[in-house]
DNA sequence: TTGAATTAATTGTAAAATACAAACATTGTA
DNA sequence: TACAATGTTTGTATTTTACAATTAATTCAA
């Protein structure tokens, strides 16, 4: 019989070796489906995190904020979102009331983009969705809902 | 009121927009983990891919097989792996029945490390699992089962 | 109010990752 | 045995990336 820890453990362990898998398994599609739309997964990244927040926040998202959340360094970022500008897919400018900051937002066609990125990526999911039992589908849903809030809360993300 | 398909399409946006945060934030951490560990993120997936497979089947993984899995071109990985096997973490040999395919598995080193790299993710979800109230555990869990056999049955992953 | 410290973004540079195509090695087959 | 098929490696060029130095704007303090 084991001990309420190590069942702990045990479905800690169990969980962080599902979501390694789960999110090898996704990234690869999110790749697939940048390919599909001719931009890279870093772009597709910063297409669809500046398209959420500015649709959040109602406000826009400078660069530093974009490099803590996207995981990769200003200077890198900087250069992503200069190809982006070039491909016409971002507006980038500086804020007004500061400077300093930059104001980044998602052109018309790049409303497009990440509108057909999206459909590219839900495409997918439908398929995987559709292999959800459906009297699972709900729990699903909760349950990654849960999963999300409880990362937010965590201090390591 | 929605209908059942307006309804079923929210659904699979919610789904794919969560997994898209979700596996941003995951793959930070995984990024950080593999930093702490030394070793470069895509090191890291082999050794847990490989371990992982080793484990399960009870066979080596060849090149190809493994290029598959992580997504990444044959020639991508077969510079990776020589950087593990400099490294002294993973052992390549030709598999004996049929030279043209190489044998993959990990050093003794090879496994000391990606029990490490094992243990930094492991603290990393253990935050997160204690921020899940603990009545939702178990769903959660069995959640994550059941997106993991709806991925494996769906074409596209 | 001016100059130093601070903060945000960009650029120079070098290293690492990556993919495609060609080459190499082994096996299957006509 | 020749040659097609399969798996891996290597040559090459491109892209991505980060660190450090630089530029630009703002804040703070003497």
């Amino acid at each position: 019989m084991m001990s309420i820890e190590t069942q702990f453990e045990n479905q800690q362990y169990k969980l962080r070796q599902m979501l390694q898998i789960l999110m090898r398994t996704f990234s690869i599609l999110e790749k697939e489906g940048a390919r599909c739309c001719s931009v890279t997964l870093v772009e597709s990244h910063i297409l669809f995190e500046v398209k959420r927040y500015n649709d959040q926040k109602g406000t826009d998202l400078s660069l530093n904020e974009l490099s803590a959340k996207l995981g990769v360094s200003n200077s890198t970022l900087s250069r992503q979102i200069q190809s982006l500008v070039d491909k016409n897919l971002l507006y980038r400018t500086h804020y007004n009331n500061d400077r300093r900051y930059l104001s980044i937002y998602l052109t018309p066609e790049g409303e497009r983009y990440e509108k057909e990125l999206g459909k590219e990526l839900d495409s997918y999911v439908q398929e995987i969705f559709s292999n959800v039992p459906s009297e699972k589908r709900m729990q699903l849903l909760e349950s990654m809902d849960v999963l999300l809030t409880a990362v937010e809360k965590s201090d390591c993300c």
